[in-house]
DNA sequence: AACAGTTTTTGACATAAATCAAGGAAAGAT
DNA sequence: ATCTTTCCTTGATTTATGTCAAAAACTGTT
């Protein structure tokens, strides 16, 4: 099996699918080399199919007219995106490019709607797909919204802690002012509230590798957000 | 046909169904009327289902740990809400409650996804429905993130005067306050910011009913935000 | 190893919006 | 019509975070 079935066959989009419906789908797709910071789509682009990251890491994202970057997601792979136009008819609500040197499978909207219609399970699959996305959206929605920068920083350091499985170290697989995008804030402010929680032995900082030192801290930071001094 | 039949025959969700398939829904629906201020469900409820607006309107929200709210979404007839659970298979990310009396349908779990792996146009209106909320939460973090609040607001106002089909006159059909909570700030400063807006003679506001005085500067403001003094 | 580029950090300052506190207006109940 | 409660407005003040400017620390390259 090639390395993109590979990827595919265990994503959460067509896990469960027969061998032979994957080599189907991959005989629609098209794959394509993503450059990084290369722009895959833009907001208003009609949209006429979706992604699923093979390789490497995209992110999707939005620009205020002053320049300012808000992240809305990264995808790493096995992890599709750009679905939105393929089911509202509608544009690309937001832009997309590569984070790093990347690997991506294009598929063609009408393609899809018609495996889609005759194979429920892929249909299935795709609102659990869009459920996900929905549940994190309202995360961030609440991050941006009902907490400040010190509490979705330990909040986003705790998750990674959970999907990298290792409770006390993470490494960042973004650079920090990509972090600083994703968090809804910028660069000098990431960096102050890092060195901050350096000094109260939150976490220790050495470069993109943050030891988690008080967890129990840090919970209590993401959940109520204050820190003292 | 009864009310109900009536309202989910036109719904995003269930339109173009055949009659007797919309009988067999409201068969297994549960209809149930929501006083003003109840509770419909609570985050992290398990979710066995989801529900359509029958009348009336229904909120979604977030509460932050000192009591702040974040309305995430605001439902009219027809409408569904709270599907999440039901695909993701995980709890309710939000709370719900009912705006002013209402009546709502509820569907449970199992009897939908049946529909759905049987009827794959109802599967398509439903990653139609799904995809919608993504597009709307993608402009509520763009908003959230990248816009002030007098931004965010003449923005209400413009799509406001679309959906209400009215130009120039909008009449708001939430309280002022859960304006503020939806748009992500606190009645003090919406109602500053209304002030402002009417001294600058882009609107005139009298209680519910806002006359949009100067459409261009209004879409200025959503656009680049900035107002003089 | 030195270079040019980018990314990160630090400092001084500006500002949008939240908080606290209180008065006024509107709406619903008796 | 009056009372009571909720909603809305206004003012004074605080605060978190953004802006601007510059130095320092990396990164990868010749």
């Amino acid at each position: 099996m090639s390395r993109s079935k590979e990827v595919l066959s265990q994503s959460i989009l067509f896990s469960g699918l027969p061998e032979q419906d994957i080599a189907a789908l991959t005989a629609i797709a098209v794959e394509k080399p993503v450059a990084a910071g290369e722009l895959i789509f833009s907001e208003g682009d009609p949209g006429d199919g979706f992604y699923v990251t093979l390789e490497g890491m995209i992110k999707v994202y939005k620009l205020s007219t002053e320049g300012k970057e808000q992240i809305l997601h990264m995808f790493g792979p096995g992890e599709p995106f750009g679905e939105v136009p393929v089911f509202s008819g509608k544009a690309f609500p937001a832009s997309a490019e590569g984070v790093k040197k990347s690997r991506v499978l294009f598929f063609p909207r009408k393609a899809f709607r018609d495996l889609i219609t005759t194979n429920p399970s892929v249909a299935m699959n795709m609102l659990a797909v869009l459920s996900r996305r929905l549940r994190n959206f309202t995360i961030q929605v609440e991050n941006l919204s009902l907490k400040e920068v010190p509490a979705r920083l330990a909040g986003y350091f705790l998750l990674q802690a959970e999907e990298q499985k290792n409770p006390d170290t993470i490494t960042l697989n973004i650079s920090k002012g990509q972090l600083a995008s994703f968090l809804g804030t910028i660069p000098e402010t990431l960096s102050r509230m890092l060195r901050k929680m350096s000094e109260q032995g939150l976490v220790e900082v050495q470069g993109r590798t943050i030891r988690l030192l008080d967890r129990p801290g840090l919970e209590d930071l993401a959940e109520f957000g204050k820190m003292e001094a």
